[in-house]
DNA sequence: GTTAGCACTCAAAATATTGGAGTGCTAACA
DNA sequence: TGTTAGCACTCCAATATTTTGAGTGCTAAC
């Protein structure tokens, strides 16, 4: 059977009926604002075809129909195709000003999340493929080393560095140590911070405790896993707005997710590793999402790039019968305001 | 009337049954286990008394009988007073050894939640009243300075100061910098960092611009709002597990409270606020919380003492049927917990 | 002072009743 | 051949009704 013009007009109805009312739609209804002056009669042998062919359901007998998953996707790229020069208008890159980047990220996913009135989450870019710019030590008393790090993108971390006291040291020695350092790693990311890096330092100093201390908590600082605190989230509470994500007890989950964040990471990991050719934003409808805790909900997620191969993600999570077309437009403008943030 | 020590015995039983079942308690229920080999009816009639002196009240009349606020406060009024010695055993100090205090405080909060099976909340010490240990600037290129300020208890707060180019920098003059301001921000506070200070300051360099690019930074770093970052909370979603504080639909203002964290900062400044006379451990039930979304819960808090005066509390936040006894023994672990990883 | 006994209460669970929106099918119509 | 009116049918959801049982207060006897 084929999808022609008609059926198009129908299910497009019963899909923007349904996701402003959240209810079943019957046929009268279609009959009514279509605009395709049709009985009621015959809208509903249309609907028996389009049910037949998978686009939408009906929930019992006697219900009228709401999208099926594959109905919304038919519904979301027929959007995405008529959004999308717009969508490519705002792919801008966003520079190296990311002073205060955790301030903004935080300011970022507040606004998505009131703006939408869904759950949003936003991800900033992973240090562990991060350059660092450079290391800077300094000694706070005879057995402690403040260690500072400063990474592209100027993100900062900093650590205290136990020292077990075998190696004396004073302004001067502390001075050469940096220096070493960082002609060794400066311009290296955690993962180029091999052994034999080690070895190769170690051998050009006197002070191979201390040497090997410092590179230890480097490490340690730079390496953590994926999601561990970058991930940010606000809106959570949202989803009690929409009871078809409530009822059943599945808010508990959902909102677990969100406070432990390690299956948010799950989520926004397979957006952001999405090949170069792809769009840059992305929908996920129900079982299309890689999280199980999610199969009523759809989520649709943008990735942006901070210059330099920075690379983040955000995304908004709510229901199936979300409004792609709001969020989708939302998105686009976050992109653009965030890019001005950084000018 | 008076509550003689039979009535305490029936109380006391009432209020432990409810803690464990969450259902009304009867009188056939109190004259099995209570151990007093009495009749219901006798039950019967002194738990008339009880509820005409306050102590329980029934949810209808023919249910069985619930603790009142008035009931569980003199429970746990009871509680605190045999537990007295435990928890003036545990009252022990911590000292400066706080290195890795924000993933402490994470660990922590996340133990306190998993343990008690509670929402749990834990703030950091304030860095407002806290003291500059010392500064630290250094040049990232021509317009940028990366500023690094160690506070007391080894927190380190970094930011990037802008510049305006105005005053050309190389590294014996940030080096000079460097030393002027160590020399007169050491050991203040921001609250002490007045317009006098800045000042004198100025008065001591070439650099003015520079300086109050810098001294402006220091303040915005350090000058955050109460309860801004330094709050962490876990286990938002163990209420679910409390049919009495979802049911009645207000789960959604309970976990928007722990996502926000604003109305939390008042509840645990409230506990950090008690005078120096007071114990250290402080539960408050129902009503008697200085918020208003939590008057079906009970809140118990625990401040501690990091040494030199940096202050921050513990919380767990749960229904009012709490097992405050476990709660109270959990806190005094904690707290010694806390004090061994600071060793 | 304590207790057995009894009538009474009332929420919650189980069950029955009803209403109405929606469907599928058939037959008539343009 | 596509469209439509009409009708019997389905079934959820809301409402009403009944049943159940735990619990109470009161009274009279021990």
């Amino acid at each position: 059977m084929e999808l022609d013009q008609r059926k198009v007009v129908i299910l497009t109805t019963i899909i923007k009926n349904y996701l402003e009312t959240g209810e079943p739609v019957g046929s009268r209804t279609i009959s009514k604002y279509s605009g395709l002056n049709l009985s009621s009669a015959t809208i509903r042998n249309e609907m028996s075809d389009l049910e037949e062919m998978g686009y939408i359901l009906q929930p019992h007998t006697s219900a009228g129909r709401i999208p099926s998953d594959k109905g919304y996707r038919f519904y979301v790229d027929q959007l995405m195709e008529t959004h999308q020069h717009e969508i490519d208008d705002v792919k801008t890159e966003m520079f190296e000003k990311v002073d205060r980047l955790e301030t903004t990220l935080k300011t970022l996913v507040k606004n998505l999340a009131q703006n939408t009135n869904y759950a949003a989450v936003v991800t900033g870019p992973s240090i562990r493929t991060n350059k660092i710019k450079f290391i800077q030590t300094s000694l706070v008393d005879s057995k402690r080393l403040l260690l500072v790090i400063m990474m592209q993108g100027n993100i900062v971390k900093t650590a205290t560095v136990l020292l077990d006291g075998s190696e004396e040291l004073d302004f001067n020695r502390v001075l050469s140590i940096n220096m070493l350092l960082n002609d060794e790693l400066s311009g290296l990311s955690v993962e180029d911070i091999t052994e034999g890096r080690l070895a190769q330092l170690l051998a050009r100093t006197n002070h191979k405790e201390t040497i090997k201390a410092i590179v230890s908590s480097i490490v340690d600082v730079l390496d953590i896993k994926f999601g561990d605190s970058q991930i940010y989230t606000s809106g959570a509470t949202n989803i009690f707005k929409y009871p078809e994500l409530t009822e059943s007890g599945n808010a508990s989950k959902l909102i677990s997710a969100f406070e432990t964040k390690d299956e948010l990471a799950a989520l926004v990991k397979g957006a952001e590793e999405q090949g170069e050719g792809k769009r840059p934003i992305q929908v996920y409808i129900g079982n299309e999402s890689p999280l199980q805790n999610m199969t009523d909900c759809s989520v649709v997620t943008a990735s942006y790039e901070l210059g330099n191969g920075l690379k983040g993600t955000i995304g908004v999570i709510g229901p199936k019968r979300m409004d792609y077309e709001k969020v989708l437009e939302i998105l686009s403008k976050l992109q653009s305001e965030m890019d001005q943030a950084f000018q």
